[in-house]
DNA sequence: TATATTTTTGTAATCAGTACAAAGTTATAA
DNA sequence: TTATAACTTTGTACTGATTACAAAAATATA
Protein backbone atom coordinates (compact mmCIF):
# COMPACT_ATOMS: atom_id res chain seq x y z
CA UNK A 1 0.00 0.00 0.00
CA UNK A 2 3.00 2.31 0.82
CA UNK A 3 4.15 4.03 -2.38
CA UNK A 4 7.30 3.61 -3.91
CA UNK A 5 8.75 6.48 -4.64
CA UNK A 6 12.12 4.92 -6.16
CA UNK A 7 10.52 3.15 -9.05
CA UNK A 8 13.10 2.83 -12.00
CA UNK A 9 12.22 5.41 -14.87
CA UNK A 10 13.27 2.52 -17.12
CA UNK A 11 9.99 0.64 -16.14
CA UNK A 12 7.51 4.01 -17.23
CA UNK A 13 9.75 4.47 -20.35
CA UNK A 14 9.00 0.73 -21.29
CA UNK A 15 5.36 1.87 -20.01
CA UNK A 16 4.97 4.43 -22.76
CA UNK A 17 6.84 2.48 -25.74
CA UNK A 18 4.72 -0.76 -25.31
CA UNK A 19 1.52 1.10 -25.46
CA UNK A 20 2.37 2.43 -29.22
CA UNK A 21 3.41 5.85 -27.58
CA UNK A 22 6.53 8.06 -28.24
CA UNK A 23 8.11 8.29 -25.02
CA UNK A 24 8.02 12.12 -24.20
CA UNK A 25 9.07 13.04 -20.98
CA UNK A 26 5.28 14.44 -19.98
CA UNK A 27 4.49 10.83 -21.25
CA UNK A 28 7.35 8.87 -18.78
CA UNK A 29 6.55 11.75 -16.15
CA UNK A 30 2.92 10.66 -15.77
CA UNK A 31 3.22 6.90 -16.04
CA UNK A 32 6.30 7.06 -13.89
CA UNK A 33 3.50 8.80 -11.20
CA UNK A 34 0.98 5.99 -11.50
CA UNK A 35 3.63 3.38 -11.26
CA UNK A 36 5.06 5.21 -8.32
CA UNK A 37 1.82 6.01 -6.50
CA UNK A 38 0.10 3.21 -6.10
CA UNK A 39 -2.44 5.33 -4.01
CA UNK A 40 -5.14 5.14 -6.73
CA UNK A 41 -4.49 8.92 -8.27
CA UNK A 42 -7.17 10.80 -9.84
CA UNK A 43 -6.38 12.55 -13.36
CA UNK A 44 -5.71 16.04 -11.56
CA UNK A 45 -4.05 14.72 -8.59
CA UNK A 46 -1.65 13.29 -10.86
CA UNK A 47 -1.22 16.58 -12.99
CA UNK A 48 -0.76 18.68 -9.35
CA UNK A 49 2.20 16.26 -8.79
CA UNK A 50 3.96 16.94 -11.52
CA UNK A 51 3.16 20.53 -12.15
CA UNK A 52 6.16 21.55 -9.62
CA UNK A 53 8.55 19.51 -11.65
CA UNK A 54 7.18 19.76 -15.33
CA UNK A 55 6.14 23.69 -15.06
CA UNK A 56 4.08 24.05 -18.69
CA UNK A 57 2.82 20.14 -18.16
CA UNK A 58 -1.17 20.43 -19.33
CA UNK A 59 -3.94 18.51 -17.99
CA UNK A 60 -4.99 17.31 -21.24
CA UNK A 61 -1.41 16.24 -21.86
CA UNK A 62 -2.24 13.80 -18.53
CA UNK A 63 -5.84 12.82 -19.76
CA UNK A 64 -4.69 11.80 -23.31
CA UNK A 65 -1.51 9.61 -22.18
CA UNK A 66 -3.73 7.95 -19.13
CA UNK A 67 -6.29 7.05 -21.82
CA UNK A 68 -3.79 6.16 -24.19
CA UNK A 69 -1.91 3.62 -21.43
CA UNK A 70 -5.30 2.90 -19.88
CA UNK A 71 -6.78 1.91 -23.34
CA UNK A 72 -3.84 -0.39 -23.63
CA UNK A 73 -4.11 -2.74 -20.01
CA UNK A 74 -0.83 -0.58 -18.59
CA UNK A 75 -3.29 1.28 -16.12
CA UNK A 76 -6.53 0.40 -14.72
CA UNK A 77 -9.03 2.77 -14.33
CA UNK A 78 -10.90 2.74 -11.05
CA UNK A 79 -14.37 3.68 -10.89
CA UNK A 80 -15.14 3.60 -7.79
CA UNK A 81 -16.40 6.87 -6.21
CA UNK A 82 -18.93 8.14 -8.38
CA UNK A 83 -18.24 10.72 -10.71
CA UNK A 84 -14.55 10.36 -9.96
CA UNK A 85 -12.28 8.10 -11.94
CA UNK A 86 -8.69 6.92 -10.40
CA UNK A 87 -5.94 5.07 -11.45
CA UNK A 88 -4.28 2.28 -10.55
CA UNK A 89 -0.35 1.34 -12.36
CA UNK A 90 -0.93 -2.35 -10.40
CA UNK A 91 -2.60 -4.35 -13.23
CA UNK A 92 -2.83 -7.57 -11.14
CA UNK A 93 -6.39 -8.58 -10.57
CA UNK A 94 -7.34 -7.39 -7.11
CA UNK A 95 -10.55 -5.85 -5.75
CA UNK A 96 -11.21 -1.88 -4.36
CA UNK A 97 -12.21 -1.10 -0.83
CA UNK A 98 -13.31 2.55 -0.06
CA UNK A 99 -13.63 3.54 3.60
CA UNK A 100 -16.51 4.84 3.48
CA UNK A 101 -15.10 7.30 6.69
CA UNK A 102 -11.89 8.08 5.15
CA UNK A 103 -12.28 7.81 1.82
CA UNK A 104 -8.90 6.07 1.13
CA UNK A 105 -9.48 2.89 -1.63
CA UNK A 106 -6.95 0.34 -0.31
CA UNK A 107 -6.27 -2.92 -2.68
CA UNK A 108 -7.30 -6.42 -1.06
CA UNK A 109 -6.33 -9.50 -3.05
CA UNK A 110 -9.36 -11.63 -3.55
CA UNK A 111 -8.28 -15.38 -4.12
CA UNK A 112 -11.11 -17.66 -3.73
CA UNK A 113 -13.18 -14.35 -3.19
CA UNK A 114 -11.97 -14.33 0.77
CA UNK A 115 -11.76 -11.39 1.80
CA UNK A 116 -9.24 -10.14 4.55
CA UNK A 117 -11.74 -9.85 7.85
CA UNK A 118 -10.65 -6.78 9.19
CA UNK A 119 -12.57 -4.67 6.83
CA UNK A 120 -16.07 -4.30 7.87
CA UNK A 121 -17.41 -4.63 4.32
CA UNK A 122 -20.76 -2.73 3.68
CA UNK A 123 -21.52 -2.76 -0.40
CA UNK A 124 -19.61 -4.82 -2.84
CA UNK A 125 -19.66 -4.55 -6.53
CA UNK A 126 -18.16 -6.50 -9.41
CA UNK A 127 -17.79 -4.76 -12.61
CA UNK A 128 -16.42 -6.31 -15.77
CA UNK A 129 -16.39 -5.27 -19.76
CA UNK A 130 -15.72 -7.32 -22.34
CA UNK A 131 -17.93 -8.16 -25.50
CA UNK A 132 -21.34 -9.69 -24.65
CA UNK A 133 -22.93 -12.74 -26.62
CA UNK A 134 -24.66 -10.68 -29.33
CA UNK A 135 -21.64 -8.52 -29.95
CA UNK A 136 -19.57 -11.43 -30.03
CA UNK A 137 -21.41 -12.87 -32.51
CA UNK A 138 -21.55 -10.06 -34.73
CA UNK A 139 -17.62 -9.89 -34.74
CA UNK A 140 -17.67 -13.53 -35.45
CA UNK A 141 -15.34 -13.59 -31.86
CA UNK B 1 -32.88 -8.64 -18.10
CA UNK B 2 -36.47 -8.24 -19.45
CA UNK B 3 -37.96 -4.87 -17.95
CA UNK B 4 -40.83 -5.54 -16.16
CA UNK B 5 -43.53 -2.83 -17.23
CA UNK B 6 -46.04 -3.89 -15.00
CA UNK B 7 -44.03 -3.67 -11.42
CA UNK B 8 -46.99 -3.00 -9.17
CA UNK B 9 -46.78 0.67 -7.21
CA UNK B 10 -47.26 -1.53 -3.78
CA UNK B 11 -43.68 -2.10 -3.72
CA UNK B 12 -42.31 1.17 -4.63
CA UNK B 13 -44.72 2.72 -2.50
CA UNK B 14 -43.12 0.51 0.19
CA UNK B 15 -39.43 1.06 -0.80
CA UNK B 16 -40.44 4.78 -0.52
CA UNK B 17 -41.72 4.53 3.04
CA UNK B 18 -38.79 2.13 4.20
CA UNK B 19 -36.34 4.74 3.30
CA UNK B 20 -38.43 6.65 6.15
CA UNK B 21 -39.39 9.29 2.88
CA UNK B 22 -42.99 10.66 2.51
CA UNK B 23 -44.65 8.59 -0.47
CA UNK B 24 -45.04 11.35 -2.51
CA UNK B 25 -46.56 10.90 -6.57
CA UNK B 26 -42.53 11.99 -7.47
CA UNK B 27 -41.10 9.72 -4.85
CA UNK B 28 -43.30 6.77 -6.23
CA UNK B 29 -42.37 7.16 -9.77
CA UNK B 30 -38.47 7.47 -9.21
CA UNK B 31 -38.55 4.19 -7.65
CA UNK B 32 -41.56 2.42 -9.93
CA UNK B 33 -39.45 3.31 -12.35
CA UNK B 34 -36.15 1.78 -11.51
CA UNK B 35 -38.16 -0.97 -10.09
CA UNK B 36 -39.59 -1.46 -13.38
CA UNK B 37 -36.43 -1.34 -15.47
CA UNK B 38 -33.72 -3.08 -14.55
CA UNK B 39 -31.76 -1.88 -17.35
CA UNK B 40 -29.32 0.16 -14.75
CA UNK B 41 -30.39 3.79 -16.04
CA UNK B 42 -28.77 7.11 -15.34
CA UNK B 43 -30.55 9.71 -13.07
CA UNK B 44 -30.78 11.66 -16.90
CA UNK B 45 -33.08 8.81 -18.53
CA UNK B 46 -35.62 8.05 -15.23
CA UNK B 47 -36.20 11.96 -15.13
CA UNK B 48 -36.62 11.77 -19.28
CA UNK B 49 -39.10 8.49 -19.21
CA UNK B 50 -41.04 9.76 -16.31
CA UNK B 51 -41.03 13.70 -17.59
CA UNK B 52 -43.93 12.77 -19.81
CA UNK B 53 -46.37 11.34 -17.23
CA UNK B 54 -44.75 13.91 -14.50
CA UNK B 55 -44.44 17.08 -16.77
CA UNK B 56 -43.52 19.44 -13.41
CA UNK B 57 -41.32 16.59 -12.46
CA UNK B 58 -37.88 18.56 -11.68
CA UNK B 59 -34.08 16.76 -11.98
CA UNK B 60 -33.56 17.38 -8.61
CA UNK B 61 -36.11 15.98 -7.26
CA UNK B 62 -34.85 12.58 -8.91
CA UNK B 63 -31.60 12.78 -7.57
CA UNK B 64 -32.88 13.70 -4.47
CA UNK B 65 -34.88 10.57 -3.84
CA UNK B 66 -32.38 7.85 -5.73
CA UNK B 67 -29.69 9.12 -2.87
CA UNK B 68 -31.96 8.50 -0.24
CA UNK B 69 -33.05 4.95 -1.88
CA UNK B 70 -29.28 4.31 -2.22
CA UNK B 71 -28.56 5.45 0.96
CA UNK B 72 -31.19 2.91 2.46
CA UNK B 73 -29.60 0.15 0.25
CA UNK B 74 -33.04 -0.02 -1.34
CA UNK B 75 -31.29 0.68 -4.64
CA UNK B 76 -27.48 0.36 -6.11
CA UNK B 77 -25.53 2.85 -7.33
CA UNK B 78 -23.16 1.04 -10.34
CA UNK B 79 -20.04 2.98 -11.34
CA UNK B 80 -18.97 0.91 -14.35
CA UNK B 81 -18.92 3.67 -16.57
CA UNK B 82 -16.21 6.57 -15.54
CA UNK B 83 -18.61 9.50 -14.71
CA UNK B 84 -21.60 8.50 -15.28
CA UNK B 85 -23.42 6.90 -12.08
CA UNK B 86 -26.54 4.05 -12.98
CA UNK B 87 -29.08 2.83 -10.79
CA UNK B 88 -30.23 -0.64 -10.30
CA UNK B 89 -33.31 -2.09 -8.59
CA UNK B 90 -32.20 -5.37 -8.31
CA UNK B 91 -30.70 -5.70 -4.54
CA UNK B 92 -29.18 -9.05 -4.69
CA UNK B 93 -25.35 -9.64 -4.92
CA UNK B 94 -24.55 -9.60 -8.45
CA UNK B 95 -21.86 -8.57 -11.26
CA UNK B 96 -22.20 -6.20 -13.53
CA UNK B 97 -20.98 -6.81 -17.34
CA UNK B 98 -20.76 -3.49 -19.37
CA UNK B 99 -19.84 -4.61 -23.75
CA UNK B 100 -17.09 -2.27 -24.76
CA UNK B 101 -19.47 -2.42 -27.85
CA UNK B 102 -22.70 -2.07 -27.23
CA UNK B 103 -21.99 -0.35 -23.67
CA UNK B 104 -25.36 -2.35 -22.53
CA UNK B 105 -24.80 -3.30 -18.89
CA UNK B 106 -25.91 -6.80 -18.02
CA UNK B 107 -26.39 -8.44 -14.79
CA UNK B 108 -24.49 -11.48 -13.79
CA UNK B 109 -24.89 -14.01 -10.99
CA UNK B 110 -21.36 -14.80 -9.20
CA UNK B 111 -22.15 -17.50 -6.98
CA UNK B 112 -18.97 -18.75 -6.72
CA UNK B 113 -17.10 -16.40 -9.26
CA UNK B 114 -18.13 -18.44 -11.83
CA UNK B 115 -19.03 -16.31 -15.22
CA UNK B 116 -20.86 -17.32 -17.78
CA UNK B 117 -18.90 -18.77 -20.26
CA UNK B 118 -20.72 -16.45 -23.36
CA UNK B 119 -18.96 -13.56 -22.00
CA UNK B 120 -15.88 -12.45 -23.26
CA UNK B 121 -14.77 -10.71 -20.29
CA UNK B 122 -11.52 -8.01 -20.68
CA UNK B 123 -11.69 -6.26 -17.88
CA UNK B 124 -12.75 -7.04 -14.08
CA UNK B 125 -12.90 -4.73 -11.30
CA UNK B 126 -14.42 -5.55 -7.73
CA UNK B 127 -15.23 -2.62 -5.79
CA UNK B 128 -16.02 -2.65 -2.19
CA UNK B 129 -17.22 0.04 0.51
CA UNK B 130 -17.14 0.01 4.35
CA UNK B 131 -14.97 0.34 7.24
CA UNK B 132 -11.45 0.19 6.90
CA UNK B 133 -8.84 -1.40 9.95
CA UNK B 134 -8.16 2.53 11.55
CA UNK B 135 -11.67 4.20 10.88
CA UNK B 136 -13.01 0.87 12.38
CA UNK B 137 -10.98 1.28 15.51
CA UNK B 138 -11.07 4.72 15.87
CA UNK B 139 -15.62 3.70 16.53
CA UNK B 140 -14.63 0.93 18.05
CA UNK B 141 -17.10 -0.81 15.96
C1' DT C 1 17.65 22.93 -44.10
C1' DA C 2 12.86 22.46 -45.28
C1' DT C 3 8.83 19.92 -44.58
C1' DA C 4 5.76 16.72 -42.60
C1' DT C 5 4.27 14.49 -38.48
C1' DT C 6 3.52 14.20 -33.81
C1' DT C 7 2.94 16.13 -29.34
C1' DT C 8 1.85 19.58 -26.12
C1' DT C 9 -0.50 23.35 -24.56
C1' DG C 10 -4.31 26.40 -23.15
C1' DT C 11 -8.71 27.85 -23.60
C1' DA C 12 -13.46 27.07 -24.31
C1' DA C 13 -17.11 24.00 -24.05
C1' DT C 14 -19.72 20.05 -22.19
C1' DC C 15 -22.07 17.46 -19.00
C1' DA C 16 -23.21 15.05 -14.64
C1' DG C 17 -24.20 16.31 -10.39
C1' DT C 18 -24.93 19.78 -6.39
C1' DA C 19 -26.43 23.98 -3.78
C1' DC C 20 -29.83 26.76 -2.61
C1' DA C 21 -33.69 29.57 -2.08
C1' DA C 22 -38.39 30.39 -3.53
C1' DA C 23 -42.82 28.25 -4.26
C1' DG C 24 -45.90 24.65 -3.39
C1' DT C 25 -47.77 20.78 -0.34
C1' DT C 26 -48.97 18.38 3.49
C1' DA C 27 -49.47 17.82 8.32
C1' DT C 28 -50.38 19.66 12.96
C1' DA C 29 -52.39 22.81 16.39
C1' DA C 30 -55.41 26.20 17.89
C1' DT D 1 -61.55 25.86 9.87
C1' DT D 2 -57.57 28.68 9.95
C1' DA D 3 -52.93 29.47 11.11
C1' DT D 4 -48.61 27.68 11.48
C1' DA D 5 -44.93 24.62 11.08
C1' DA D 6 -42.56 20.98 8.60
C1' DC D 7 -41.60 18.92 4.51
C1' DT D 8 -41.19 18.54 -0.60
C1' DT D 9 -40.61 20.15 -5.14
C1' DT D 10 -38.96 23.13 -8.43
C1' DG D 11 -35.79 25.93 -11.18
C1' DT D 12 -31.80 28.29 -11.62
C1' DA D 13 -27.07 28.96 -10.82
C1' DC D 14 -22.96 26.80 -9.84
C1' DT D 15 -19.21 23.40 -9.46
C1' DG D 16 -15.87 20.26 -10.98
C1' DA D 17 -14.30 16.49 -13.92
C1' DT D 18 -13.58 15.67 -18.52
C1' DT D 19 -13.44 16.67 -23.57
C1' DA D 20 -12.84 19.34 -27.95
C1' DC D 21 -10.06 21.83 -30.55
C1' DA D 22 -6.83 24.75 -32.69
C1' DA D 23 -2.46 27.08 -32.20
C1' DA D 24 2.31 26.50 -30.77
C1' DA D 25 6.20 23.61 -29.95
C1' DA D 26 8.93 19.67 -30.62
C1' DT D 27 10.52 15.86 -33.21
C1' DA D 28 11.28 13.07 -37.22
C1' DT D 29 11.90 12.61 -42.21
C1' DA D 30 13.35 14.06 -46.87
Amino acid sequence: MTDNIHTSTGSAVKMVTECGLRPSPQRIAVAEYVLSHLSHPTADEIFTGLKERYPTLSRTTVYNTLHALAAHGAVLEVNVEPGLTRFDGCTEPHAHFMCVDCSRIFDIGMSRMEFPQEFDISTMQVSLTGHCPECRQAHRR
